[in-house]
DNA sequence: TCTGGGGTCCTAGGACCC
DNA sequence: TCTGGGGTCCTAGGACCC
């Protein structure tokens, strides 16, 4: 490649595996190959649902999110299996191993897929033959199908890998979308589900060229952003760069279940928060982090479903920190119904070093509460809210400040006024 | 004896501040 | 004694995806 002159597009490829979790169970007994499959939650509860299956098994008309019971209407023979997920976990870092041997640039999106950005990747070949190689290392290597859409943006990358299945390889250029995307059902784009793509039919929007000819206005005001962007992916533009950091930080982790029955005792109710509280915190810890919001979902038996959610203010770990917050919540709210599911889920996550310093200025230890900083920052919060707390709400920051004006309580107003102004 | 469990992002309204 | 507009934070819930 001539660096004089640039390369006019970038080349991203979507790497989606086929049905993974079975092809994950073949790979690891081959016997099961050709048959059909299914990896079913909770096989034995009457709750259990597909998660995935085989496409021998989709022959029969199985489908991800059925009920087991269903299923095996349609399929009496279907052979199901629990999740093994550490299986899937390790054929997941083996075929990011292969896409990481192409580029630099790999994003993963789930357990099962991901963006690479192989502009730069013209060593191994023309784009066809990355995806070639790729493709055929993750047969060969791991015994596992996968799918690979070539476009010059993620999105039509992704809406190219779902186009063979299994085991394809599609181009999707920007010059084929008015022949190969717009004769597509509307509902088939990646980001339009059931309750936009009947707000997009009421319009008489039903594919996808209908959305990339629609008139802007009438989209923005219905969708909002939203809208704007569907209409855009819809024209084939999507500026997003890969971004190989984008999955590596989490936002919340949580746990829910559904009850093994419905449940309105509130004994047997704290006991499944506390199991739940006690996963929360293993994860938590595992992953290092910390959780200063904290969120209960509760699901009656009519299927009513409620979120309720607090800051917390400090950062939590352990399980009775999760636990106390979470019962808390769903005290204040539970309604007494039956509960047919109960979830926690811990929120605004921050890195351990980010935690001493809110442990440390927020004082969680009780004898702390004496130390004239944390009643600096009470007095604060008193008088001027929580918002001006936020934005000095770094330690070594307070106390710079603390030094430079000398005293802990009188913080005044221009004080304040120059803490915005630094923040900015 | 219908419909799981893990997430992300967006919106909208109220509180509060300037 | 009447009134605005911008901005942020918080909470609840909706929509979507795998």
């Amino acid at each position: 490649m001539n660096s004089m002159y640039p390369k006019a597009g970038r080349v991203i490829l979507h790497v989606d595996m086929n049905s993974f979790y079975a092809s994950v169970e073949m790979a690891y007994d081959p016997t099961l190959k050709g048959k059909p499959i299914a990896i079913a939650g909770n096989p034995e509860e009457r709750r259990g649902i597909i998660v995935t299956c085989s496409y021998e098994a989709r022959r029969f008309g199985v489908k991800t999110t059925m009920p087991l019971w269903e299923a095996k209407k349609l399929c009496p023979q279907l052979i199901i299996l629990r999740p093994n997920f550490e299986r899937y976990r390790a054929a997941s870092i083996g075929m990011f191993e292969v896409l990481n041997h192409y580029s630099d640039l790999v994003e993963p999106v789930s357990i099962d897929e991901g963006y690479m950005d192989i502009t730069a990747s013209d060593q191994f070949g023309t784009p066809i033959e990355v995806a070639s190689i790729i493709q055929n290392r993750i047969k060969e290597q791991l015994d596992l199908p996968c799918s690979i859409g070539i476009a010059p943006n993620k999105f039509l990358a992704k809406m190219a890998s779902d186009m063979k299945k299994p085991l394809g390889i599609t181009i999707l250029r920007k010059r084929d979308v008015p022949s190969k995307l717009w004769p597509l059902p509307v509902k088939e784009m990646h980001g339009v589900g059931q309750k936009t793509s009947e707000k997009l039919e009421s319009m008489r929007i039903y594919t996808i060229g209908d959305l990339a000819k629609a008139d802007t206005f009438m989209i923005k005001s219905s969708l909002g952003i939203n809208g704007e962007r569907l209409k855009d992916r819809a024209n084939g533009i999507d500026s997003r760069p890969v971004d190989p950091e984008a999955a590596e930080e989490f936002k919340s982790i949580g746990n829910s279940t559904t009850l093994p029955r419905d449940m309105s005792k509130q004994k047997e109710l704290f006991e499944v928060l506390n199991q739940l509280a006690f996963k929360v915190s293993t994860r938590l810890k595992r992953k290092k982090v910390y959780a200063t919001g904290i969120s209960v979902m509760i699901r009656y038996k009519n299927r009513h479903t409620i979120t309720r959610s607090k800051k917390i203010g400090f950062a939590i770990q352990s399980v009775e920190e999760i636990y106390n917050q979470a019962q808390h919540l769903f005290m204040k709210h539970w309604s007494g119904d039956a509960v047919r599911l109960l979830g926690i889920t811990g929120t605004d996550l921050v890195e351990k070093g980010q935690a001493v310093k809110q442990l440390d200025l927020f004082h969680y230890e009780e004898d702390a509460k004496k130390e004239p900083l944390y009643q600096t920052i009470e007095s604060l919060r008193k008088k001027y809210g929580q918002s001006i707390v936020d934005q000095a709400a770094s330690l070594e920051s307070i106390q710079k400040k603390k030094a430079n004006i000398g005293t802990s309580t009188s913080f005044n107003k221009d004080f304040l006024q120059r803490l915005k102004k630094e923040k900015e």
